[in-house]
DNA sequence: ATAATGTATGCGCATATACTCATATAGTAC
DNA sequence: GTACTATATGAGTATATGCGCATACATTAT
């Protein structure tokens, strides 16, 4: 019986659902996007179904998943809805993800030309 | 016309893909639980399925799923074999992930009590 | 009041994925 | 060879979720 029964913290079943919720919103292409063009400031509906390519309906479903995630904060005037970022604390986490990936891809291409 | 128009980076949709299928990865509550028991160092399948609770079939999936993503590392040993964290910075990013949560509940909290 | 615009949502469909059960494969011991 | 253990995988099912279409809701203008 080896002593290996040392864990960091013992993260509640709970807690787990939390952080695998978080991920799941971030696991969407739409709505990597939609952050991707918050990125440079506050936005209308219309502009972000603009500028990503989306239909309405579809970035306004995405939207909202967002806000219930507090990663977007809803404000709106008049008969326009702007969203904007929440949690600026995404954009590490994204950036993070590329540079693992940006080094996996490369170690990866590394074993051809080696 | 305000300057807006300005991205980090384009952001191609190949890799929005691969970004949203490494957080779709992390995703899973089972997943991370797994990792969180790799934590303490190298487990075997038998192991992770006594620390996790999980069946036999689906740690072997799940682990799979961990294994393409090249998040674990797999070793075979005998007949066993033996999973290990390969990509650290995944800690990095369930302690931000965690961060940022205990951040808006905290707020969300004094929400109430203020 | 009607009309036009911006946004949200109900519904149905298609796909993805997590789970269980049973079985297959690989390795070890006899 | 058989028996036993450790791990992986095929099949079936249930659930979740992204999408498009149509429509509802809200706001402003006329």
């Amino acid at each position: 019986m080896a002593p290996k029964t040392k864990s960091p913290r013992p993260l509640s079943d709970a807690a787990l659902e939390l952080i695998a919720r978080r991920f799941a919103v971030l696991a969407e292409p739409m709505r990597l996007r939609l952050l991707h063009a918050l990125f440079a400031g506050e936005q209308s509906v219309n502009e972000l179904v603009k500028l990503t390519g989306g239909t309405q309906a579809n970035v306004s479903r995405h939207l909202q998943t967002l806000a219930q995630a507090h990663l977007v904060a809803r404000r709106k005037e008049g008969q326009q809805v702007f969203y904007a970022i929440a949690d600026p604390s995404i954009f590490q986490l994204c950036a993070q993800v590329c540079g693992s990936m940006e080094q996996q891809l490369s170690r990866q291409a590394g074993a051809f030309s080696r």
